[in-house]
DNA sequence: GCATAATAGTTTCAATCCGCAACTCATTGG
DNA sequence: CCAATGAGTTGCGGATTGAAACTATTATGC
């Protein structure tokens, strides 16, 4: 039996040492995240997928796919019903963060001033905060104050 | 005159309202991500972005263009001679937050055990620690504590 | 100061990907 | 039984991409 990972595309990575390149190269096309950031709103089925995203039915069809295949969505059925359901695996909720930065880089840069958007709020209602990376000693992080270590 | 924000792409949004939607219009495709890691780890020059990504060449004049006409990146003469080089704005600094989740995504779950990975380290060499969504109130956030409020 | 190399693209062309619309097939509701 | 909905699949034309060759403008070595 051919022996070949779950999460490796096709044969092999954009940049392999690089664990932004790999993850772009899972879920870094036009689609990908936008059915994730519905699975996280409460879509279940594919019809639900379909009619949020705008995305064509076959290109849904494959997305939907390969997520399953690196493990971020499961398929699984639906509890009152004979119907089948796509939901996030623990691997797929764990992209929150990811999802949280693009939305939240999106306010700020996106929008115009006035122009108005969708808000993501807790369970009382009250605005999620904006995240701001730090280091271990509290201090913010930033591009100038970080670099990348290549493997030794 | 004809009047267009430096904002948009072609005339209109896959999903206007949603600021996630509006980051993957700008920034969301195979490359430009790349584009905006290697920019934040310092390369400047067109050969140098090509050489980093192995984007093709037709493909990076491309998403330089767009980058620059987002706001992400902008091209001014290289202090030491006449050449042009291409420098993260604000805006582009700004992306920190969104390349650091989706790299701290890829280390936790697109390596196998053991595999190795480049690492981001802060000035004195040690790791940049994970980032946790928090609210106002200081408690973890995920997908199952917060949920998308539509526009009125 | 001339040859050579590197930089920064542009052009061409084939292959791939994507979106749209039409079609299938199963289930459900009346 | 009939219509409607869900979940895809298929076919096809147009857009996007990638590889390679080509051009033009700086640098560099001798």
């Amino acid at each position: 039996m051919s022996r070949t990972t779950l999460r490796a595309p096709s044969p092999d990575w954009t940049d392999p040492d690089c664990p932004v390149a790999r993850t772009l190269d899972l879920v870094g096309d036009r689609w990908s995240l936008l059915v994730v950031r519905d699975a996280m709103d409460g879509a279940r089925s594919f019809t639900e997928f379909q009619r949020r995203t705008g995305i064509a039915r076959n290109i849904l069809t494959d997305r939907l796919r390969k997520l399953i295949a690196h493990g971020v969505l499961a398929q699984r059925t639906a509890p009152s019903g004979r119907r089948q359901e796509y939901v996030l695996t623990d691997v797929g909720r764990d992209l929150f963060p990811v999802i949280l930065t693009l939305r939240q880089w999106g306010e700020r840069h996106a929008f115009a001033p006035g122009e108005t958007h969708s808000t993501l709020v807790d369970q009382h209602g009250a605005p999620v905060p904006e995240i701001a990376p730090t280091g271990a000693d509290g201090a913010l992080l930033d591009t100038d104050t970080t670099h990348v270590q290549k493997t030794r």
